[in-house]
DNA sequence: GGACGTTCTGTTTTT
DNA sequence: CAGAACGTCC
């Protein structure tokens, strides 16, 4: 193929050009929306391998595995093959495979497990189930969501703990116990080799920070630095970006402050709005020409977001022509406004001889979705739902993964969790739990006790302990397969081995015959990976399928087909983020919906979901569709609506009502207006927690040791000794069974609690 | 331990 | 309304 390496720069405008030619240094493109800023990003890539940097010196960090996949093919197209060896990818899979690379300098095991949001939040459940705290204060996703931003602030659990305006605050917010919570979790997620999404950020910064020499490493390998969406980082990424690039300071970050969208997930935007203090010889190109949309919809972006105080000064004009005015169109309630948009594609396409793919329908929350789609299949009109719930979130590819995990990393135990009892086996809640306590108590993970479960007396019957062995044994013949077979080979015997495949071909219901296939696409892609051809001697073993599966979305899964296809495209707005429809809708106008009844509380968080609807505005090259309904079902039933503020932000003279009386609701409601009421104000809430159960393990311990150790020194522990457990205390030993290693020993602690202790896993000291 | 029925609770966006 | 959590019975 004919390189177009040597005339490409020809293709961009000016300032493009600047920008792209601006090799050393630090860099900030600010990209106003339309302004071409992927193409700069890509051109830029090409420009410095075209000048002679090796591929693997370039690293270009995009915000999903879509956008990077999509850049890296530009790229090739523009400069050839050479480009596959580009480090290019998110935040999240980029420093997760370093941090492979490099696990073991930070005690984990290489073949860590990546946690998802459910994993956690299952974990999270266990705990302050452990704990006795099983109240509404210790929501697992409220707790989650407080844990996710102390690491995006670098904050450690031990760090939090030490902090006494911290501890005041929790107090005063009576939910003194979540420094314990955090603390255990973060202990059990190491005991179970594994990092939630937020520790493949927090670990590199430790990494980078207390290992000089990999620091040195990775600052010359990456000598040329790109970040896409530089505005949605957040400090922790913020702070991997500023130890890789202190050295060579090649750092070229391409955002626009206007459309920050995902403050609520941690993401700065003082981070774009500070970089020329962060580096003070930053260089500083705008793009400013929009080529994307009609000058309507242009002008009545830039009025939208010149409601917002914080923001860069830039002026985004375009030389397109006039176009359109934006439409308005208001439905009775949502069913009929799910009809009005579908009529109104219907329209377009007779009379614009529109495709379906031009066209796409844009809200703000997930929910929304449904009664669009069922207006879309009456009038036949074929769609496609972008994002929504992933591929691997389905239940029955999450159980089958959950074995493929466990083949993986014994320890992982969310995995174990979630399939320890499924197909049932007769292991149930009452035993895992029995497990949990004595995982716990011997500092092991639960894996390690099912291993030895004939040392611990839990009280289990001798069927339930043959059916735990039969587990780990089946376990264990995955985890010694896993080195010679192929991710293909592995994925059969363990779908035919476990009695899932048994299990779910027994449901002939049409989901069941769904699930099927949903397992049988996973297959598809199993085998392709493993036919996929490596390094001679390099089997494409399940670990190295599973390693990216974690941080996959399902776009990142569907491949050729998206093209073929010729659909309307829903999403959410936050999904929609990067890509261009001629005809774009959004749905749902209205206040308390969009912008969200979460977030009239500060200017600040008002300005984000102002920007928010900034970016779905910008979306449209051609014509802006929006729409509302006055009666939307909430909560089960249908409560009225206001028009949404933003709509009295788009100027007058872009903006014409549209009606489709044709389509006017033949519903008959049954009650009066009147009986559609606001949201019910939220009661206040239950007085404070009391902990039952189970008392508080002490807090300031928290000694990630890694497995297995030697606890020789304890061979020789008699009856009658005085002990010294690292987290309960002082004690003395009542009976000893059997001999070291496989000994056991029931130890009465100073407040009463009786133990039992595997004497090659505890931790404790002989102290008399 | 497990199946099944009843009550409670909750809805923002995602790597 | 729908899914999770809880309770009761075998």
């Amino acid at each position: 193929m004919e390189s177009r390496i040597d005339n490409f720069l020809d293709e961009l405008n000016e300032e493009q050009r600047k920008a792209v030619e601006a090799t050393e240094g630090p860099v900030m493109i600010i990209a106003g929306a339309g302004s071409g800023k992927t193409r700069v990003l890509t051109y830029r890539i090409a420009y410095l391998l075209k000048q002679g940097v090796d591929p693997f010196r370039v690293l270009s960090l995009t915000f999903t595995n879509k956008a990077a996949a999509e850049m890296k093919e530009r790229i090739i197209e523009l400069i050839g093959g050479d480009a596959r060896n580009l480090w290019m990818g998110t935040f999240h899979s980029v420093f997760a495979r370093l941090l492979r690379k490099e696990a073991e300098k930070i005690g984990y095991p290489q073949n860590f497990t990546i946690y998802d949001t459910d994993d956690s939040k299952g974990l999270i459940k266990s705990i302050t189930k452990e704990l006795g705290l099983n109240d509404s204060t210790y929501k697992a996703s409220t707790i989650l969501g407080r844990i996710s931003s102390m690491k995006n602030m670098l904050i450690s659990a031990e760090a939090y703990v030490n902090d006494a305006q911290y501890m005041s605050d929790d107090r005063a917010a009576r939910r003194e116990h979540f420094a314990h919570i955090f603390l255990t979790y973060n202990k059990r997620l190491f005991k179970a080799g594994a990092m939630d999404f937020d520790d493949l950020l927090f670990q590199t910064n430790m990494l980078l920070r207390d290992h000089p020499e990999v620091l040195l490493k990775y600052q010359d390998m990456f000598r040329y630095i790109l970040v896409d969406e530089y505005q949605d980082t957040n400090f922790s990424q913020y702070m991997i970006l500023r130890q890789l690039a202190a050295r060579h300071q090649n750092i070229a970050v391409v955002g626009d402050d206007a459309q920050s969208i995902y403050a609520f997930r941690g993401a700065n935007i003082q981070n774009i709005l500070n970089f020329q203090k962060h580096y003070p010889d930053t260089q500083v190109f705008k793009l400013e020409q929009n080529y994307r949309s009609t000058k309507t919809l242009v002008h009545a972006a830039n009025l939208v977001i010149s409601k917002n105080r914080d923001q860069l000064q830039k002026t985004v004009w375009t030389s397109n022509g006039e176009g359109e005015k934006i439409q308005l169109m208001r439905a009775e309630r949502d069913t009929d406004e799910g009809r009005v948009i579908a009529q109104s594609i219907f329209n377009f396409k007779a009379t614009k001889q529109a495709a379906n793919s031009e066209f796409a329908i844009l809200y703000r929350t997930n929910a929304q979705s449904r009664s669009i789609e069922e207006a879309l299949i009456k009038l036949n009109i074929p769609y496609r739902i972008y994002g929504g719930l992933s591929f691997y979130q389905r239940k029955e590819i999450k159980d089958l993964l959950a074995y493929f995990r466990l083949a993986i990393n014994q320890h992982d135990e969310e995995a174990l969790r979630r399939v320890i009892n499924y197909p049932k086996r007769e292991i149930g809640d009452t035993t895992f739990d029995k497990m949990i306590v004595a995982a716990a108590d011997n500092d092991i993970s639960i894996w390690m006790v099912m291993d030895n479960i004939k040392d611990f007396n839990l009280g289990l019957s001798p069927r339930v302990t043959e059916r735990i062995a039969e587990f780990v044994n089946m376990i264990k013949s995955f985890a010694a397969m896993a080195s010679t077979s192929t991710a293909y080979q592995m994925g059969e015997y363990i779908y035919a081995t476990t009695g899932l495949k048994r299990e779910l071909e027994q449901d002939r219901t049409p989901e069941g015959v769904n699930r099927i296939e949903n397992i049988l696409g996973l297959f598809n892609g199993l085998k392709d990976f493993s036919e996929k051809p490596l390094d001679e001697g390099v089997i494409p073993s399940l670990s190295m399928f599973m390693e990216d599966v974690a941080l996959l979305t399902n776009e990142d899964r569907t491949k050729e087909d998206k093209s073929k296809s010729d659909k309307v495209l829903l999403m959410t707005i936050h999904a929609a983020k990067g890509l261009e429809f001629n005809y774009v809708y959004i749905a749902g106008m209205e206040e308390n919906l969009f912008p969200s009844q979460m977030v009239l509380n500060s200017r600040e968080e008002l300005e984000e979901e102002r920007r928010l609807f900034y970016v779905a505005v910008t979306r449209a090259k051609k014509q802006l569709i929006l729409s509302n309904a006055i009666y939307r079902f909430r909560y089960g039933s249908p409560q009225s609506n206001e028009p949404s503020r933003f709509l009295e932000e788009i100027p007058a003279e872009c903006l014409t009502n549209v009606s489709f009386r044709e389509e006017a609701s033949e519903h008959v409601y049954s009650r009066t207006p009147s009986a559609f009421r606001k949201p019910a104000q939220t009661a206040i809430k239950s007085p404070p927690p009391t902990i039952v159960g189970k008392k508080l393990m002490s807090m300031n311990k928290a000694a990630q040791t890694s497995l297995p150790m030697d606890n020789s020194h304890l061979s020789g522990l008699k009856v009658g000794n005085r002990v010294e457990h690292e987290r309960f205390g002082q004690g003395e030993v009542l009976t000893i069974e059997g001999s070291y290693p496989n000994s056991k020993a029931t130890v009465m602690f100073g407040n009463g609690d009786k133990k039992q202790l595997l004497l090659k896993f505890a931790k404790l000291k002989i102290v008399g």
